[in-house]
DNA sequence: CATGCTTGCTCAATCGATGAAGCAAGAATT
DNA sequence: AATTCTTGCTTCATCGATTGAGCAAGCATG
C-alpha cells in the first residue's frame, strides 16, 4: 500500500514494520526524546525518512490520551467582528505555537449558553489551560474547569476566581473623556456633560470606564447628566436604538460622546446619519477601542487602543511561571488620536 | 472524592462505579444511543444525572481514538483583521456546531510554511473534513489530506483538486468598476482609466477582479492604462509604499481607485492622508470587500461585500452531500454603497 | 571465567470510550 | 415442561502513542 492509494492514516505500527523495528522505537525518534531512550542515530535516521516519506502525522487523540498534559491550550471569545478581538486571536495563536502548545480557539457570540457549552468542549479536549476572553460569566468558567483540574485565566473582563488580565480601563476612559471634553470646549467654547453609550451596566469594564468617565467630568468641574449614561449593551442595533430614544426625548443632543466600544459606534454612526441629527455639526467623538477606518472617520474622533501584544505577554506570563494567585493585572492602553 | 476536591476528571469508570454499574452502560447512556442497546430508562436516569453531578465532560481523545469519524471539522483562514474572514469564521463555528460537529480553526497570517504546519496539525486533530480558506497553494493542502484520507473544500480561492466554493469575483469587479467610472463622469466630467490596486497578480481572485476590471473599461470606451495595475500584495505597508511609488513617477493621479480589499483599503487611505495627495479633491473609489466603517467614510466609496452566509451554506451543502467532484461554486457577491 | 556495565533495542500495560458478542433472568409460545 | 424470545445488562478487545521494565549482545574489569 503507497502514499498514493492508502486511505487509512499512516500509524507508528505501520512505520516499526516498514523499517524492521518496533512501534516503541518509531514513538520515541518520532517524538524526539529518542536519545534518552537510547536508539541509533542510524534508526532514528531511517525512522524519519520513512515517516516524510509515507506523510506521517502524529494521531493527537492517541497520544494526548496516553499523556499526561495534552499542550493543548484553549481560548473562548466573544466574536471576530472587530480588531480588538480579532488581534487577541492571532496573537494568541502565535505565542502559544511558540512555546509549542496546541491553541483551540472557540466563538461565543456572548452568549452566556453558549460559554459553557464551549468550556465543556474544551475541557473534552482536555486542554491543559483556557483563557476565558471577555466572558459574560467568568467564574461560572473557572468553577468548571477547576472541577476537572485545569487552570483558567480571564482576559478582558476580570474574574473573582481566576487570574485576569484586563486593561487599565479606568485610566483609559479617564484620558479619553478629558480629551473629548477639551475639543468639545474648543469646538464649541463650552464645557458640557458628555453622552456615555454602549456596554453592559453591569460588566466590569464598562463600570470602570463609567467611572473615569465621571471622574474626568468633576476634574473639569462638569456635572455629569445621568440621564445620558446609556450603557444599553454592546450591539449596534441596541446602540442605535438607544441613540433614536434618547433623540426623541431629549434637544438638543450632547455636543460629545464617549462610546464603548467599535461596535457601539457602528451603531451610534448609523443613527447619526440615518437620523440626520448633527447633520450641522459633527459631534466630538471618544471611542474605546481602535479601528483603522474609524480614526480615518475625521478629527472628532478620539480613540483609546488596548494593548493587545502587552496583555497576551501578561497571560503568558502568568501561564509560564505557573502562578495561581488571583491578582488582576491592569495593562496600560494608548491613547491616541489620529486626526 | 468529591467535586470540590478533585483534580482528576471525572471518567466514565468513575461513573460506573458509582452507579454501581459498568463503564459500557454509562457510555451507551451519555452518547446518546442506550436504546439501542437496550438500556433501562431507570438507569439512563440516574447515569445521567450522575454524569450531571459530578461535571462529567467526555474525553474527545478516547471518543475520537475509538470511533470511526471524528466529527472535528477544521478550517484554516489567512487573517482575522477584516470583516470578511472574522465572519466566515464565525458562520463556519455556528454551522458546524448545528450539525454536531466540532470547529476547530487556525490562522496562518497568509504564511505558505504555516499553512502547511496547520494542515498536518489538523490531520493530527483527525478532521474528518478541512476548508482551506483563502489558501495560497490550497492544491498542496488538499495534497496532504488526500493522504491521509481527508476531504478538502477550498473557500474565497479556488484550487485544482478539490471543490471550491469562492465569490463572482468577475461578475463582482465588472459592476464595481462600473460604478466607480460612473462616479469619476459624474464627478469629474471625463472618462479616465482607474487605478487597481492590491491583491497578489498570481491569485485566482485577483485575477479574475483584474478581468472584470478590464472589461468594465473597454465597455465604457476606456482603455486600461497598464502603468496603473498595481497587484502589490495585500498588506496595508504593501498598498502604501506602492501608491507612493506611483505618485513619484506620475502626475496627476488618477481620479478613481479599484482597491481590492479593505485590509489594502487601509495602507491607501492611510497614503492619502499622509501624502497630502488627493487633498483638493477625493478620489472615486471602489473596495472589493466591506467594511462597516468605510461604508462610513463618504459618498464617493462603493463596495463589494461578499455574500459570506451564502458561501458557508454552499461549503456545508457539499461537506453534507458528500460530492466529491471537483467543482467551483461561484456566489455572487452584493455591489452596495451606503452613500 | 564470572561479574558488571553499557548500548540498543523490544514487550506489554496503559490512557478512556466504544460496541460486538455474550450471558442470565424472566416472559411468551408451543 | 421444554423451547424460544426479549430485556437488560456485562465482558473484553480495540483505537494509536507512550513509557517503565526488561533483555540480549558486546565490552570491560577483576
Amino acid at each position: 500500500m503507497n502514499r498514493t492509494t492508502q486511505t487509512k492514516r499512516t500509524t507508528i505500527y505501520d512505520l516499526a514494520e516498514l523499517a524492521g523495528t518496533s512501534a516503541s522505537a518509531v514513538s520515541a525518534v518520532l517524538n524526539g526524546n529518542w536519545k534518552k531512550r537510547r536508539i541509533s542515530a542510524k534508526l532514528a535516521d531511517k525512522i524519519t525518512k520513512l515517516a516524510e516519506e509515507q506523510g506521517y502525522a502524529l494521531n493527537m487523540q492517541a497520544s494526548v490520551l496516553r499523556r499526561e498534559r495534552s499542550k493543548i491550550i484553549g481560548m473562548i471569545v466573544p466574536k471576530y467582528d472587530n480588531r480588538y478581538f480579532g488581534s487577541i486571536v492571532e496573537q494568541f495563536e502565535t505565542l502559544a505555537r511558540e512555546r509549542g502548545l496546541f491553541p483551540i480557539i472557540t466563538c461565543t457570540r456572548r452568549d452566556p449558553a453558549l460559554e459553557v457549552e464551549a468550556a465543556r468542549a474544551m475541557l473534552s479536549y482536555q486542554v491543559d489551560c483556557l483563557i476565558a476572553t471577555g466572558a459574560t460569566d467568568p467564574d461560572r468558567i473557572v468553577d468548571l474547569c477547576a472541577a476537572a483540574g485545569v487552570r483558567t485565566i480571564n482576559l478582558d473582563l476580570p474574574g473573582a476566581r481566576a487570574p485576569s488580565v484586563i486593561s487599565d480601563n479606568y485610566g483609559g476612559a479617564l484620558e479619553l473623556t478629558r480629551r473629548v471634553l477639551a475639543n468639545c470646549e474648543k469646538e464649541y467654547g463650552e464645557k458640557t456633560p458628555l453622552l456615555f453609550v454602549g456596554g453592559r451596566g453591569t460588566d466590569h469594564n464598562t463600570m470602570e470606564r463609567v467611572r473615569g468617565f465621571r471622574d474626568a467630568h468633576a476634574e473639569a468641574g462638569v456635572t455629569v447628566d445621568e440621564t445620558l449614561m446609556l450603557t444599553c449593551g454592546y450591539a449596534p442595533e441596541k446602540a442605535e436604538s438607544a441613540m433614536q430614544q434618547l433623540a426623541e426625548r431629549l434637544s438638543p443632543l450632547p455636543r460629545g460622546m464617549f462610546v464603548n466600544s467599535t461596535i457601539s459606534l457602528e451603531g451610534v454612526m448609523r443613527w447619526i446619519r440615518r437620523s440626520g441629527h448633527y447633520a450641522d455639526r459633527v459631534p466630538q467623538l471618544g471611542c474605546f477601542d481602535w479601528d483603522p477606518f474609524v480614526a480615518m472617520l475625521g478629527d472628532h474622533i478620539e480613540m483609546v487602543r488596548q494593548d493587545v501584544p502587552k496583555m497576551l505577554e501578561a497571560v503568558f506570563g502568568i501561564i509560564d511561571s505557573g502562578a495561581t494567585d488571583i491578582t488582576v493585572v491592569q495593562v496600560p492602553p494608548i491613547v491616541e488620536k489620529i486626526g
